[in-house]
DNA sequence: TGTACATCAGTGAACGCGCGTTCACTGATGTAC
DNA sequence: TGTACATCAGTGAACGCGCGTTCACTGATGTAC
């Protein structure tokens, strides 16, 4: 073979790297096969050897953005306990570079209108990150009610971001922002270390 | 003149509706104009005679989903007060049959990336719903919070209805739509009256 | 009252384009002899 | 060591299709005379 082993893996880990970059900045619809390939630096022809049709790439593409995000969280987490979090998954640069933010806030509505295999894999996802967070919420949460908590926060940092980015002023923007960072830091439970961080 | 006075403005608040209903359920980008044209009983040509582009469909489809939001949110305050209008939003019959539930919960991620003209009228409406939402909090919440209050409340509306429409199975997607209610009661600062309604 | 004409909401064929997908092919390399 | 062949990741032309949009046309009616 012309190419080293573990080539063709790599190849494919780059593709979907780059899917789950442009899914989330232009939505899954918005964003083609010929486009994707050549951002990846290769021709259109080649996509099928990686991938049995688009929709599977998205279903890969979810699943590594689902675990960059876990990874971010942990980081965040580690770095300042959840209200850093809170903080930095509805931090302004996010608003117009959807790229770079959360795949959930930017790809739900519309994953909820793809076939039930895709559905599945983010909805798997997005249960055991609650489940994550739950485990992260304070100890004066009660153990009944962790789950409950962790689901409405994860909810209204989702409803926020996606609100927020239909202002078209910055001002109207960044007050949803606040209003996002103030409710879920209430709901958790978390009294607000920081009012800027 | 072959029609009554007001026919074609009846003909495209015709069109107008059914394409509110179609782009709730399909997405934007996955109604087509000649389908949107012969649902309504018109073939597509004559589309272009209302409207100058898809994107101002979109812009009036907006604008009269939101006008039916915000009646359906009077109604539902003038019966039970917020929280009556908090579980009808969440309830379950809208998971499946986003035709029916919140225009913005559909279309906020797809919104997000249409021209600034169209996130004008959007964002708008939100604004001036999320002031209305505040007026109806309890007296107990504080003049300066109200505001910030009724954003979290409809943020995390917003991000629950779209969890749940991401789980496969009823029990995952009703326990978010749980969460998202009691969430939504803890925030505005109403004591839930039911555990059912 | 009867006829010719103007109006205009709606029709349907056609356009250029980009999409997801298919497929015969290329060409650099490892392997066999 | 040198030559012939097999491998296979990647190439690029082509496909059928549906999209948003354009435009010459239709035909039922109100109006003018």
């Amino acid at each position: 073979m012309r190419y080293d082993k573990g080539h063709k893996e790599a190849t494919r880990q780059r593709i979907v790297e780059t899917a789950a970059a442009r899914f989330r900045r232009d939505g899954i619809g918005g964003v083609g096969v010929a486009d994707l390939m050549s951002e990846a630096g290769l021709t259109h022809g080649g996509f099928y050897s990686h991938f049995a049709s688009k929709e599977e790439l998205v279903r890969a593409a979810i699943q590594s953005a689902g675990e960059r995000g876990r990874d971010n969280f942990r980081q965040r987490v580690a770095e300042g306990g959840l209200e850093t979090w809170i903080r930095h998954y509805l931090r302004s640069e996010n608003l117009h570079d959807p790229g770079r933010g959360c795949h959930v806030a930017a790809l739900a509505g519309e994953l909820a209108r793809h076939p039930a295999a895709t559905r599945a894999v983010i909805g798997k996802r997005v249960a055991t990150f609650v489940t994550e967070i739950a485990t992260q919420l304070p100890t004066a949460v009660p153990a009944a009610k962790r789950r409950q908590v962790a689901t409405g926060v994860f909810g209204i940092l989702v409803g926020s971001l996606q609100l927020a980015r239909l202002m078209g002023d910055a001002p109207a923007a960044a007050e949803i922002l606040e209003a996002g960072i103030a409710s879920a830091l209430k709901l958790a439970g978390v009294k607000p270390k920081a009012a800027r961080a």
